[in-house]
DNA sequence: CTCATTTATGCTCAAATTGAGCATTACTGG
DNA sequence: CCAGTAATGCTCAATTTGAGCATAAATGAG
């Protein structure tokens, strides 16, 4: 039974890119924002990881820092467009960088990726979207039966924090997952979904096939991550402050930090250290610029340890 | 740049399928233990997960608890195997159940995953097995120059818990992946990597392929979800006292639990509600016989919350 | 020059969590 | 009745976490 010859397919390989600029998450994409950059797997790449790495360096012109497989999956759907090859196998992976101001290739273009999930970001106000609240009731109430109308109610409870629940920023995926199911974003609509309030509200910027999804995938595992590795690093110039690093943080996690609480922990951690030079005062008392410390990051990179950059 | 069409490769998937049995995590081996079952990806096969759910479930004649995927790599080596088909491409998926008394197909039988990884077993005695601290110093001290002799040092402090250091339970692909690199298990004699202690100790059973370099990666995602979603319910039967539980999460993690904490935090959690009967007695006062709860389990799958079973 | 404003930074405190251990209870087998 | 083995109930100190007060060091308006 095993000891089969594995039946033949096309493999692509799929890119979160993700910066952070001047407090702002930002992810590459291609096609004017809605596609994520992607390139086929080829016999020249050592590895799928090498793969990613090589063709995302070679578009962007400057170096990852991180990479890390995401997801992989199939999609039968595309079957027919492959000319009966078999299905194709998307392998996508999230990888770290600093924004450069080079130019990008093409209609590459780095974008908030809160356009796509502007419901994700909750650093002013924990208030979800005006149409949500109400279109999730909308959806739950739409159940067939008293079991499926609470379980759905219940769902959407933990997913969006409601009900005197507290929000978890690493639900990235269960939310969308969920508003593509209730009909709220536009790729449900493309794919027949339908939905129960009207006017049907199209949440986000979509993307073409399954791409936002992947960007969540990514973004959950990004939130993930820092509770437990410091990758923030990767996305940080050489010197910040630690506002600088902390706004980098909160960009990410879609959460206001408490400030002295936060430098405590990176203090604890002995992630960084002075540099010694001060910050040009942007607004208030100067502040000390810090950078990360190597052989610190290069342990923790391995084993991880305890929270090293923060939760709300 | 994208919009490539993706080359052709081959695709199989392979599961690590775990069970505990009277305290000892197995893992379904087939061809004397030295394989994990794989499978080709077929085209009827609805999704990844459907692909791997199916024939696992097939051939071992129940179902699957619960699915998660783990890792994709592409091996260039298999290559000229494959008759210039293109490279293989292995998907990896993680798969949790009881293990049935029924009869397994062929070769296929359940071991004892230390059997595999005998350096991972800390419930009696932190010890390592001997030959180990004085291999990885050899190793160590084998490296080109002082820095690098300083870098392996660590690297082996921290994946073995040494000088000081506290073992970590989760680095169990980072430390066969250092095991590897050092030529103490079989594999890497087979793939004509050095070892600098003679005789070169073998630590484990070694399997074909990189089938053991999986298991590590299944055993490494195991550990950490049992810290934070609760999966071992998946591996229990529908009835089991407190000290059940906490034998079984000891047998994946590799290390023995205070029994009144364990306690405790399984009664914060509200994961179990007492049964009403009681376990006949195996050694001393009889035990309550507890069994999961339906409604908390199915919310905590979805969201996961703090630890649902406990660390050391 | 003084003051309101803004950000940096140092410290404190109570609540919650964690790690470890003591004591008691309820069975079983000589 | 006694020794042995588990189950269970509680306590306690050390940490960790969440939140806030207070002060310092800049800037710009008047």
């Amino acid at each position: 039974m095993p000891e089969n010859r594995p039946s033949s397919v096309s493999a692509e390989l799929i890119a979160v890119l993700v910066a952070v600029t001047a407090g702002a998450p930002r992810v590459l994409t291609i096609a004017q924002g809605t596609s994520l950059p992607s390139g086929p797997l080829s016999p020249e790449h050592r590895s799928l990881q090498a793969g990613t790495r090589s063709w995302v360096e070679r578009q962007t012109h400057h170096p990852l820092g991180y990479v890390e497989q995401l997801y992989t999956f199939a999609d039968n759907d595309r079957n027919a467009a492959l000319g009966g090859f078999g299905r194709a196998i998307s392998i996508s992976y999230l990888a770290l960088t600093r924004e450069q101001p080079k130019t990008l290739e093409g209609g590459a273009s780095w974008r908030d990726w809160y356009d796509y999930f502007p419901w994700e970001d909750h650093r002013e106000g924990a208030d979800l979207p005006a149409p949500l609240p109400g279109a999730l009731r909308a959806w739950a109430q739409a159940g067939a039966n008293t079991a499926e109308r609470r379980a759905r109610k219940q769902r959407a409870a933990i997913a969006f924090g409601l009900e005197g629940r507290r929000w978890n920023e690493e639900l990235v995926l269960q939310r969308y997952e969920l508003l593509y199911e209730a009909g709220l974003v536009a790729e449900a609509a493309r794919d027949g979904i339908a939905c129960h309030t009207t006017p049907a509200p199209r949440l986000g910027q979509p993307m073409r096939q399954d791409h936002r999804r992947i960007l969540a995938t990514g973004i959950a595992r990004l939130r993930a991550k820092i509770t437990y590795r410091p990758v923030v690093f990767e996305l940080m110039p050489p010197n910040f402050t630690l506002l600088d690093l902390q706004r980098s943080v909160e960009a990410l996690a879609g959460q206001l930090l408490h400030k002295q609480n936060f430098r405590r922990l990176v203090e604890q951690q002995e992630l960084v250290e002075e540099t010694g030079q001060i910050a040009e005062a942007t607004g208030g008392r100067p502040a000390k610029l810090f950078r990360f410390r190597a052989d610190i990051l290069q342990e923790r990179a391995y084993a991880g340890t305890k929270p090293p950059l923060a939760r709300a």
